[in-house]
DNA sequence: AGGGGAGCCTATCGGTGATAGATTTGTCAA
DNA sequence: TTGACAAATCTATCACCGATAGGCTCCCCT
């Protein structure tokens, strides 16, 4: 067979929770996926939650892989859009944001703090701009946990007795319009704060 | 013994719960507690989701027992603490967070109408009130995670390393505040379009 | 040539959720 | 009083799970 190593058996882990979803994800499964027998797996991963935090590392690889925000740009669109991409490679994979959620991430600490340093720079108060960032990751991971429940529990009915059905898409980008608008309002209190003119700031 | 029942089962696997975990919670260690062996379980429990499912249920109870608006309430204000009563809830327990995001929980529709009409009849535009309620338990659950999640990892070491370390009480309000302050804003926006004197919206 | 480690194997352990089916217990009717 | 019936619990057993112990094979480097 085609040589199995770390790599392989992470990339082949994250096909088969995409077939199978986290619960179904087994040493046993994933070994039979790999043409190999089920203990050779504790060669490469001391631990299934060795496994679980490499696989989750890896399902980030897009979000990662994400350029950093230029100099030039506007702190607010990127603000939004790297959001936007946090969500939607945490929805790229099946049962992401639990797989997400259950590890605990070994944060690149170097790619965090030169997007605090944008916003910074941009003109956002540190402490602000921490707190924002926290805050809309943590909203990011718990409206997603929330979507994939949704999809993974059956899904074959018509639940909503009188209950309103919500679109995930326009709730997460509502709840992002708040943080992100809460965020300019503290900001533009410290920048600039009696505007002269007699409207209210609309922020672009 | 003193007759089992479902309560008492879904009560003493709470305080199991609290004792070894979410991840260590079995059957038998919940039927040994109880004076029982393990498949009697199953009289009362049709499968183990179900059973956390009723965990999850009964450990909301605090928040759910928590008064509904009163009419003359500050509606701002009532946000604030309904927000935080929802996390100290979920705090409550631990693995709080994981165990109420693991199931489908069954809206209290008729209490979460409630509070949708006291937000409405305060002033607040419905959609806006519902995008920012549900931002909010997102945010909620995502920010309770992490917390129980830092605290059931070991814990017993050092790895700030060059991270700051953040107060998951300061963080949590501060996500709320920046939630509550874009709420505030779109509401003004349609309440008051321009406002007529020099300075920006205060709210209070 | 052979030493040694990388890589995989077999065998097995204790624990888990779940099912089948017998057995006890309690209550109410004949 | 007795008998039926259902509630509640038991024993026995399944298939599966994560993990460990220890042995075999192959390949590279000296």
């Amino acid at each position: 067979m085609t040589k199995v190593n770390r790599e392989l058996v992470v990339s082949e882990a994250l096909d088969l929770l995409d077939e199978v979803g986290l619960d179904t994800v087994s040493t046993r499964r994933l070994a039979k996926r790999l043409g190999v027998e089920q203990p050779s797996l504790y060669w490469y991963f001391r631990t299934k939650k060795d496994l679980l935090a490499a696989m989750a590392e890896a399902a980030m690889a897009p979000h990662a892989a994400a350029p950093l925000p230029a100099p030039g740009d506007d702190w607010r669109d990127w603000f939004l859009d790297n959001t936007r991409s946090f969500r939607r490679t945490l929805l790229m994979r099946r049962d992401g944001a639990r797989l997400h959620a259950g590890s605990t991430p070994a944060n690149d600490l170097d790619r965090i703090r030169r997007k605090m340093d944008f916003l910074v720079t941009s003109g956002v108060p540190e402490q602000d701009a921490q707190m924002a960032m926290l805050a809309a990751g943590r909203f990011t991971v718990g409206s997603v946990l929330e979507e994939q429940a949704d999809a993974d529990s059956g899904d074959g009915s018509d639940p909503p007795a009188g209950m309103p059905v919500i679109d995930h898409e326009s709730a997460f980008e509502a709840g992002l319009t708040l943080i992100l608008d809460g965020l300019m309002q503290r900001t533009a209190m410290r920048a600039a704060p009696p505007p002269a003119n007699g409207d209210c700031p609309t922020f672009r």
